[in-house]
DNA sequence: CGTGTTTGACCAGCGC
DNA sequence: GCGCTGGTCAAACACG
């Protein structure tokens, strides 16, 4: 990877130098072409300044003839100026309009002797530290953030510039404020199923088990066990008023890889976190974004709310309340879904349902939040043919089409959570608690 | 024997 | 300070 990296670094090297020699050479190019309508302009000035016979005249003449050269020279700035704007090289070349042979060397020098660090403060001077890969590492890396994945592990970068001088930033204490804060919102699922605990696509041990007050029911605690250290860990607890219902309720992010079914999780906790600690942060009251929760008004009003008035904020996805009209089918296929909660599918909801029903609470959950891709992403979920392996497909389909809308980005998390609340209990990942009652069942449906 | 669960003990936070 | 509660630990135990 490294190699490959040094590789498409100096690729990115050379397209910069070639991009920054064709510049050179057009703006010689038009220079040469100002000279020459200068000297047409002289000539012909000065023929006609032969018909005058007032010097004066012809003083004036010159002075036209400047302001049109300087308007020539504005224009060709304005034509290159916007075009830098669009140059992947972050290099200075804004700078470089004043003087542009001197910038031109500084570029094509390599990226060998990195720039005094402490002194790289502005964006500009950021820009001009040159090495194209920077900016995009740290676009890139900054786009990672979300999944928190190696923002830090790029120790061999050699983009001393930018890069290294967020690292050289504060940033890392408030990423772990953040990262803390984070470790305290919770994910809260709640779903009808019998099963001991809904199934995710995670491993779990069972660390603990509480009987908590005014609930007859234990409260178990699960610790993710895919990875050493991975601080992810849930709690399940039946409902004291409705046993059948199952609250599932996630705390942090996992610091590991996770196969395609938990990604869903992942990126549902992650999301939903992120959503409750950017409006939990303004408000401390129970709802909070209106618009993306609109609970009262919209088809799946009833799946999420979002407190902050408990320890920690909490998501809260509410599925045992879902709509009637949760059948989705569409115009070519006769296409069933029972959703969970749903009543003539209060257990559990199948294996082989689980990408259906992605596609159907996706649906929905974009739908109730007055998201126009929703279609789209349901017609990529591969409906038709129910596979638990499309699940990924999905989830990055989808993720990829939301990602400049955060609200859908919400409304995404919102919807792959009303799917792991359906308690699909085929998953030979679960705690070994889940091969008691309904393993024939998940068998036969496999 | 390794892995996971059970369960009582322990600790910290909070309210009175 | 005391008691309650939620969360975690770890030894004992069960199971394949």
């Amino acid at each position: 990877m490294n190699a490959e990296n040094q590789k498409l670094k100096d690729m990115v090297n050379d397209v910069s130098n070639n991009y920054s020699a064709l510049q050179m050479h057009l703006v010689t190019l038009m220079q040469q072409h100002q000279r020459h309508e200068v000297n047409n302009l002289n000539t012909s000035v000065s023929s006609r300044s032969d018909d005058v016979s007032k010097g004066s005249v012809l003083s004036s003449k010159s002075f036209d003839m400047d302001i049109q050269i300087n308007e020539v020279k504005e224009q060709e700035a304005s034509l290159i100026v916007p075009r830098q704007f669009m140059d992947l090289r972050p290099s200075g070349i804004a700078e470089t309009d004043q003087e542009p042979s001197h910038s031109s060397s500084e570029e094509r020098t390599p990226s060998g002797s990195p720039p005094n660090n402490v002194q790289v403060t502005s964006p500009k001077d950021c820009l001009k530290t040159k090495n194209p890969v920077s900016q995009l590492d740290q676009e890139s890396s900054s786009f990672r953030d979300g999944k928190r994945t190696g923002r830090e592990e790029s120790p061999e970068s050699e983009n001393l510039g930018c890069n290294k001088l967020q690292k050289m930033n504060p940033s890392k204490p408030i990423d772990q404020a953040t990262e803390a804060t984070m470790r305290k919102a919770r994910v809260s699922v709640r779903a009808r199923s019998e099963a001991p605990m809904i199934s995710d696509g995670c491993q779990w041990r069972k660390y603990g088990q509480k009987m908590a007050k005014g609930n007859p029911c234990p409260r178990a605690y699960y610790r993710c066990t895919m990875a050493v250290g991975c601080p992810v860990r849930k709690q399940v607890q039946r409902c004291a008023e409705d046993r059948t219902i199952l609250i599932t309720t996630y705390e942090g992010n996992h610091n590991h890889p996770l196969p395609p079914a938990a990604m869903a999780m992942a990126s549902t906790t992650a999301s939903a976190a992120t959503m409750l600690l950017s409006g939990s942060m303004h408000s401390g009251d129970g709802m909070m974004n209106p618009n993306l929760f609109p609970r009262a008004t919209l088809p799946c009003s009833s799946m999420a709310t979002i407190s902050a008035s408990a320890p920690f904020p909490t998501v809260t996805l509410d599925l045992t309340h879902s709509p009637n009209a949760l059948q989705f089918q569409r115009p070519n296929t006769q296409f069933h879904v029972s959703f969970p909660g749903q009543p003539q599918n209060s257990t559990s909801t199948s294996a082989t349902q689980f990408p259906q029903v992605f596609g159907q609470a996706l649906y929905n959950q974009s739908k109730f939040s007055g998201l126009q891709l929703s279609q789209d992403i349901v017609s990529s979920s591969q409906l038709q043919q129910p596979q638990q392996s499309t699940l990924a497909d999905t989830v990055s389909a989808a993720t990829a089409a939301i990602a400049n809308d955060p609200s859908f980005t919400a409304a995404l998390a919102a919807a792959i959570t009303s799917i792991i609340g359906g308690a699909h209990p085929n998953s030979s990942s679960n705690t070994s608690n889940n091969n008691n009652n309904n393993g024939n069942t998940a068998n036969s449906r496999q």
